[in-house]
DNA sequence: CTAGTTACATACATTGACGTTTGTAAACTA
DNA sequence: TAGTTTACAAACGTCAATGTATGTAACTAG
């Protein structure tokens, strides 16, 4: 019964399917390999082959939508041009309109956000996570601080302010949509949304329409 | 060896308190009630005469610090007066500086964004927080669709779009702090962040200073 | 063609968490 | 003050989940 190694990729590509959405119905902890292997139609054998544990197929899954650190910091600093503001505000938008179009992007942050507790044995996840996180945060606080930026930043608005004020409704945008996803359209409101923080920060801020 | 009423009433306390830390260091899943027998000095004969199961000890745990909703309608309708954007504004940053003050509050604000899975066993305690933000969401919109409200929303924000971009960052600001508190500082901070949003979202936000 | 290896399935042993039951002193109550 | 109830502790039985070990058929390299 054993399979070519194409087939066997196969396998565990359910595998990580399966996984994602029994994480998505029942929390990380509360799937049990067993369950995962069922849904997948294998037994335990195969994901103890493919992964070593719970926790390496958890962090296996993740690796499948973190974009790399390299990429985020080009990104970010490559909005060197004339208008650093105008590509992070368009970067963010597009952070966001991706997440409402990619499904398993949608699934994945979902468990990130409200499916899985982050506690010892996930704590190399954690720390990735939050990595990602404190380097966007940075990045965008670098880019604030320049020159031509933050002398339209309103008074009483510090670069490290403004980049913690995106981040937090960026954040929040991600966590209350995931939770419900009727309450507003990431297709047609991110912009609106997004320009309008960025409206409460920066003088004069007229994005295109 | 039995205890007096209000000896009684303190060992409840104290298996709360020890669920409290427990769950804040393991998440919810992970702590056992073993352990939090053990933690608060008891065994988990005590932790079962005081409360059913693991379930309704986080649901307790989380009564002592959730305001009843009537609560929330009240102060959020009550802003009758001359400046109901004024009121909701101080509304919201004084819910964070609570936050920041309260330990125990950040403490299960904590468990609740980061270290708690909502899945079957916890699902009364979920939709109980989703009501809540729910409610939050629609009395905020109800209060910016207010004919004095509504006529200084900027163009292209919707009574609901304002509603959402202002929980969003309230979200994301305790999300993002609970996970790092040395982000910002709450209690002096949180003015300038509320205020940032609102002045994005209206005409001529001039808060006092 | 055959030895070795791969990709699993199956079986096993262990642990640990839960819920329940029983025991029991001390505190109330009549 | 005797009986009753309270507030636990301690012991029991059960089951589920994990990790590991073993079996095995098919692929593959030489």
């Amino acid at each position: 019964m054993r399979r070519t190694k194409e087939q066997a990729e196969q396998t565990r590509t359910a595998i990580l399917a399966a996984a994602e959405q029994l994480f998505l119905e029942k929390g990380v902890a509360h799937s049990t390999l067993e369950q995962i292997a069922k849904a997948a139609g294998v037994t335990r054998g195969a994901v103890y082959w493919h992964f070593e544990n719970k926790a390496h197929l958890f962090h296996e899954m993740l690796s499948q939508v973190r974009l790399p650190p390299e990429q985020l910091t080009e990104r970010l600093s490559g909005c060197d041009g004339i208008a650093p503001l105008l590509s992070l505000r368009n970067l963010c938008i597009e952070a966001i309109e991706n997440l409402a179009r990619d499904e398993q992007k949608q699934r994945i942050f979902t468990i990130l956000l409200h499916r899985c507790e982050f506690t010892e044995e996930l704590r190399e996840a954690e720390e990735r996570h939050t990595t990602f996180i404190n380097q966007f945060i940075g990045l965008v606080e670098v880019l604030f601080a320049r020159p031509v930026c933050q002398t339209r930043l309103l008074p009483g608005i510090t670069p490290r302010l403004a980049a913690r004020a995106l981040h937090a409704l960026i954040v929040g945008l991600f966590t209350d949509w995931t939770r419900d996803p009727t309450l507003f359209d990431p297709l047609s409101d991110t912009a609106a949304l997004i320009d309008a923080q960025l409206r409460g920060l920066l003088h004069e801020w007229n994005p295109p329409t």
